[in-house]
DNA sequence: CTGGGTTTATACGGTAGCGTATACATGAAC
DNA sequence: GTTCATGTATACGCTACCGTATAAACCCAG
């Protein structure tokens, strides 16, 4: 090793995923990322053989960070399944850094077949964590099923919703969905109801 | 009037939706419409002052199609909530020519917010639909908004997912869930199997 | 058939981005 | 202090696209 490295191949990694995130893959661009970092893109090239690899690179860093590390972290602090699964989905949709990544590639999968293979991978990972904590009070494998699809689609359509619940807050009614879906009774309730089955 | 217009102003839009859809707002390209319409771009500034025009009449167009249009003919066939909020659904949500678009809007509005603005507005529409359907069978509103979230971010939310569900058809699952969220006996009880609907 | 308005083709200048080539700068090793 | 690999700046050619200008093609009215 000899001339230090100003700008490593995790900065260009970094500032592709911030891009992502932004603007969607077309909005990763060589030059802008270099502007972004205070270089130019000379030394891009020292590091990608080009703009594909950069964005293959990039999946690589955002696949691994959001299951090996978030499940690391998961198993290493430890609790039941349903606190566990839990953390989960917290470390992932509550992070002002992964989820906007995670929602650009989701639309990003929709054209590239590659990057849906991916998410298959991300997805199937988190799913399981799901079933897990669903299965606790949930014995019908079938509804296990059916609850864990409807919990991720919430998370993850939420973020597409653009409609009011007229004097509701989204946090609000996204609790009360939580609260059927996890078959608890309504925290809430007025004259209640209860869980569906 | 006296030339024949060869490439009117809707057929336009039309392609304009096409590129949106398949490949997000950066791919409506000027050039490469014209193209596939097998025209220069000559007569596009006749139309649109520029390319901003073209993708503010594009989400007019889409904005009119998936209200007006569908309600009009929802309302037309007539039926019971139930039935007319069904059939909004399948119009928008299984068509193979809307559903794309509405989707690479909704992650257009992440970005955008003029174009969030009309998207709040379509869904506003879409879950005023869902919030009767629902409320035909539920009595608290709490609990007929936290359903209607449900229904609505599942069928977004689903073409953004990547999950297997081992051994089933994604199908199997989404009639599973439906059951749950319109509080049906599920059709596809405990124990046994079989195909979905 | 001719005139005139409308649509389209073509050509242009400008910007932005990719990938390459090459020279410069840096700092550890010797 | 020299050496030298490595990172960086700069310049280049290329392509794609935007928006404008202008000329050609077209079609209907008269």
């Amino acid at each position: 090793m000899v001339g230090t490295i100003r700008t490593p191949r995790d900065r260009w990694i970094e500032e592709g995923l911030r891009a992502l995130a932004a603007g969607g893959p077309d909005a990763v661009r060589v030059e802008a990322l270099a502007k972004r970092l205070g270089v130019t893109k000379g030394g891009f090239y020292g590091f990608f053989a080009d703009r594909d690899a950069l964005l293959e690179a990039m999946l690589d860093a955002w696949e691994r960070e959001s299951t090996d590390e978030v499940i690391d972290r998961v198993e290493r602090e430890g609790g039941d399944a349903r606190t566990k699964a839990l953390r989960a989905g917290v470390l992932t949709f509550s992070s002002d850094r992964l989820l906007p990544i995670d929602l650009a590639i989701r639309d990003w999968a929709r054209r590239d077949e590659a990057v849906a293979e991916r998410l298959r991978r991300v997805d199937n990972r988190r799913m399981a964590l799901l079933r897990e904590m669903i299965g606790t009070f949930c014995s019908d494998s079938d509804e296990v099923e059916a609850r864990s699809l409807l919990a991720f689609c919430v998370a993850i359509g939420e973020h597409f919703l653009a409609a009011d619940h007229g004097g509701r807050t989204r946090g609000q009614v996204l609790a009360r969905a939580a609260d059927l879906l996890l078959d608890r009774p309504s925290t809430t309730a007025a004259a209640d109801r209860e869980g569906p089955r």
